[in-house]
DNA sequence: AGCTAAGCATTAGCTAAGTG
DNA sequence: CACTTAGCTAATGCTTAGCT
């Protein structure tokens, strides 16, 4: 619970005079119109990274409420986190992001601590965009300065990704992974990543199922989660990867699709080796109704039954269950 | 064609039970 | 005790069908 609000609490606990205003403001928000389309769609854009960075402010703002001084650093003198979070191509939007910095400069600063082996450098817990893009425009970056343990490294860095919710379920997966190597403790990889220990759980096994060159010629795969990623571990089982990868990297269309095309192709082909993964089919009626759905895997046979098209067929057939189970049973003993 | 509501699929967070 | 597995479900996103 406390750890599903946290991000509630930080911005309640920091701001509330602006959720107050909020609220005060809220009836009358609604505008009928707000002009054009065209218009509007436009500005989404930086509208989303304008509340992106202030969301980032939040967080940062009790450090630099405590006394902390924003210093400017020589970009060059920055280096990346100790575990890269992010997978490749996972940052389509970070040309208009570094365009944003170039011309209106770093809204928000950055987190760092002091390179722990290397004096005179430093080490990015938070912003790593920022510090990037400032990197590629030649331009120092602002930042705060603290000594970081590596645990509260790493829980910065997964806060700035927890705020943008824009780590995909195999980023995450990942990333927990790497830290877990890296022989950091559950609890601190928890608190990175905003996961319970279940969930956790599950992202490393998934992550240590799928053979790593695979998962990368995959990528982020933005719009896949856990329940198809669980799903594609399964299909994989004990086979070995490697025709599945040939085959996959070989074929132009999956080099050309996004990276959850990606997903989908090698999924469907490890299914479609499976042979007999039958899908949900429709039973119908000798009146050409559509009655009922089946759903069958491994472990389950779901049934269905469209109430539009054959009102209460559920209950009647519900009634007669402890008839039909008999029914069923001795017809196993029988055999 | 454009809009809306309904239906369906998917994600992600939770509890409970199992395992070593 | 620390972790894993199974299963449930609210919330969200996407698709389809029906309406104006």
């Amino acid at each position: 619970m406390a750890r599903k609000n946290l991000l509630a609490d930080l911005i309640e606990g920091g701001h509330s005079s602006l959720a107050g205003e909020a609220a005060a403001a809220a009836p009358e928000q609604r505008v009928p119109t707000l002009g054009s389309r065209g218009a509007v769609g436009a500005m989404s854009r930086s509208l989303e990274q304008l509340s992106a960075e202030r969301d980032a402010a939040k967080v940062l703002s009790e450090r630099l409420v405590s006394g902390q001084d924003v210093v400017e650093i020589d970009a060059d003198l920055v280096d990346d986190s100790i575990i890269p979070d992010r997978m490749k191509g996972s940052d389509a939007n970070f040309a208009s992001f570094k365009e944003s910095i170039r011309t209106r400069g770093q809204l928000v600063p950055a987190l760092l601590r002091p390179h722990p082996t290397q004096p005179g450098r430093y080490q990015t817990a938070y912003g790593h965009r920022r510090v990037q893009a400032l990197r590629e425009l030649g331009r120092p970056v602002r930042a705060v300065v603290q000594d970081l343990s590596d645990d509260e490294l790493v829980v910065a860095q997964g806060k700035e990704n927890g705020e943008r919710e824009d780590l995909s379920f195999i980023e995450r997966a990942r990333y927990a992974t790497l830290l877990e190597d890296r022989n950091f403790k559950r609890d601190t990889i928890m608190a990175a990543l905003s996961v319970d220990k279940t969930e956790l759980s599950r992202l490393i096994s998934i992550y240590r199922a799928i053979p790593a060159e695979l998962s990368d010629a995959i990528g982020p795969a933005p719009k896949v989660g856990r329940r198809r990623w669980l799903e594609f571990v399964e299909h994989l089982g004990d086979r070995k990867p490697a025709k599945t990868l040939e085959a996959l990297l070989g074929n132009p269309k999956f080099l050309a699709g996004s990276s959850d095309d990606r997903f989908r192709m090698a999924l469907s082909i490890l299914t479609a080796r499976e042979g007999k993964t039958a899908k949900a089919t429709v039973w119908t009626a000798n009146d050409g109704k559509r009655i009922a759905k089946i759903d069958r895997s491994p472990s389950r046979f779901i049934l269905s039954v469209d109430e539009k098209a054959a009102p209460s067929f559920g209950d009647f057939v519900l009634d007669r269950l402890p008839d039909l189970y008999e029914a069923f049973r001795k017809s196993k003993e029988g055999a």
